[in-house]
DNA sequence: TATTGTTATACTCTATAACTATA
DNA sequence: TATAGTTATAGAGTATAACAATA
């Protein structure tokens, strides 16, 4: 066990390293840690493909939800996407100012809005959708299809 | 102590359902939803667990990074982490305050701070140490030791 | 010049209480 | 009473620029 600190200097592209700095005592071994740093590997590959697009990961699993399920509510929205309404209000108004969504008043029960994509809403996913399979291919061929498959299987084993 | 009727007021934790309100549209299949799921659900887990003790995940790898690297700079710590320096700053306030570190200047370079944790610290981590293991302990059991296993492998191949 | 720690700032995601207008 | 959407607010975590002291 290190009784003294270990002199590396190096700051360096924190995205680089993560480990090899500092003995980890075991924590990149844990769960939680390595899934922290999955996420953050994935969705900032991701997040960086969308970023010339404005668009965050939620943004584009918003749009991707509302062009399968046109019509849909909020509160339906942020069931399936695991998001509390209050913050989803947010992302719809921006997603209807930049003219992707539409939100329309509900005949049937004039408390709720129903939602759905505009064509320029469904143009813009379609290209996003693009970018994504990009990525996703990128990452698939760093993994492997098998490894790929096994790991998106656990994770919905986890959760 | 839930045994009284609870009354339920809000959306009827959103963590429960996730999917089968919506037609997904395969957004379930796709590497980062799935990552994201699983990191809430893991850091609710752990996170849920520590709340008593006002300790969050990344506090938690914090102490246990001091633990077995005393005497280490706040940049080593920021590096092996990968959090970036201003962001670590409040983080070892809120340790140091609460006696468990301390934070002493190094006398071989003067710009440098050198951490460790208080005899407070270590008895505290040891705590939490226990409580993490419960935790794990839980998960293991409900995806089996094997599974478990794989699924550290894979993210770590990952990222 | 470069680095350590720091301040300030901002953005994303998440969380809860409380309001409104309906139902 | 309960629900759909909203407002306001708060807390994590993450990101960059810029500064003082030191190397």
């Amino acid at each position: 066990m290190a009784t003294t600190s270990v002199r590396r200097r190096q700051p360096a592209s924190l995205e680089l390293l993560g480990e090899g700095v500092l003995d980890m005592g075991g924590l990149d071994d844990k769960l939680g840690f390595r899934l922290r740093f999955a996420e953050r590997r994935i969705f900032r590959e991701i997040g960086d493909s969308f970023q010339a697009y404005g668009v965050s990961p939620l943004l584009y699993s918003i749009l991707t939800l509302l062009s399968v399920n046109p019509g849909c509510r909020q509160a339906e929205l942020g069931a399936a996407l695991g998001v509390h309404q209050p913050n989803l209000v947010e992302k719809i108004d921006t997603l209807v100012s930049r003219g992707l969504a539409l939100r329309t008043p509900d005949p049937d029960d004039r408390r709720a809005n129903t939602l759905r994509l505009t064509d320029a809403g469904v143009e813009f996913l379609a290209e996003l959708d693009r970018i994504d399979d990009e990525v996703i291919g990128r990452i698939i061929e760093r993994v492997g299809q098998e490894d790929y498959a096994t790991l998106i299987e656990l994770l919905r084993k986890l959760a």
